[in-house]
DNA sequence: GCCTGGATTATC
DNA sequence: ATAATCCAGGCA
């Protein structure tokens, strides 16, 4: 078996509408457990209206000005940590929310708890990626937590759609910024 | 300091 | 439809 090497950081350094569709197929590995991404979702930068650097540079959101292939893993409603990938071009704070993925048989995982559970809280829950990991980062293969490339040599068949949980975004809610699996159950919602 | 609300989920 | 649960960000 080949080991399992992280995404170099220049996979990271662009936008986060470039990124996201690209990390569909790619696998989180964390702490041992491996999961296949198939739901994403970009989000852009200060002029984006749901995402987080819309506050600017604040104690949160610095991670986001970091390097490209940082973690950045914060707290929604006091309950579920939120995996994201920090994106570029340089400090353009965009980031990239991994939102669900699937269990990949022999690949050293153990299957999800429940099948049912789907969605960004349940993943990170599942793969144990918590408040502790955020600032990782992702590119160093020695890091708790990493992404690797496609084991598959296709690319995935995509859909393109609105982002969940961002209704008050304004126009920013409307835009096609989540990028799913076609037809894969492990997604979030269709 | 105080107040508001959220990139969610499980359950009623 | 709504509670759970807590911290970041905005404002005083």
């Amino acid at each position: 078996m080949q080991p399992v090497h992280p995404l170099p950081r220049k996979f990271y350094d662009r936008n986060a509408v470039q990124v996201a569709p690209a990390l569909v197929g790619c696998r989180v590995v964390c702490r041992g457990r491996v999961a296949r991404i198939v739901e994403t979702e970009a989000y852009v930068g200060e002029h984006d209206l749901a995402c987080h650097s819309r506050a600017g540079r604040t104690a949160r959101t610095e991670v986001m000005y970091g390097d490209p292939g940082t973690a950045y893993v914060y707290l929604i409603y006091g309950i579920h940590p939120m995996l994201n990938a920090v994106c570029g071009p340089g400090a353009a704070a965009n980031a990239v929310l991994i939102r669900a993925a699937e269990f990949v048989p022999g690949a050293g995982s153990e299957p999800w708890l429940h099948p049912s559970a789907r969605g960004p809280g349940n993943l990170t829950k599942a793969l144990g990626v918590g408040l502790r990991d955020n600032r990782l980062d992702l590119c160093d293969p020695a890091s708790a937590l990493f992404i690797a490339p496609r084991a598959e040599r296709a690319k995935p068949k995509l859909l393109r759609t609105p982002r969940i949980g961002v209704d008050y975004s304004g126009p920013w809610a409307t835009e096609l910024l989540r990028f799913c699996e076609a037809g894969n159950p492990a997604v979030s919602r269709p």
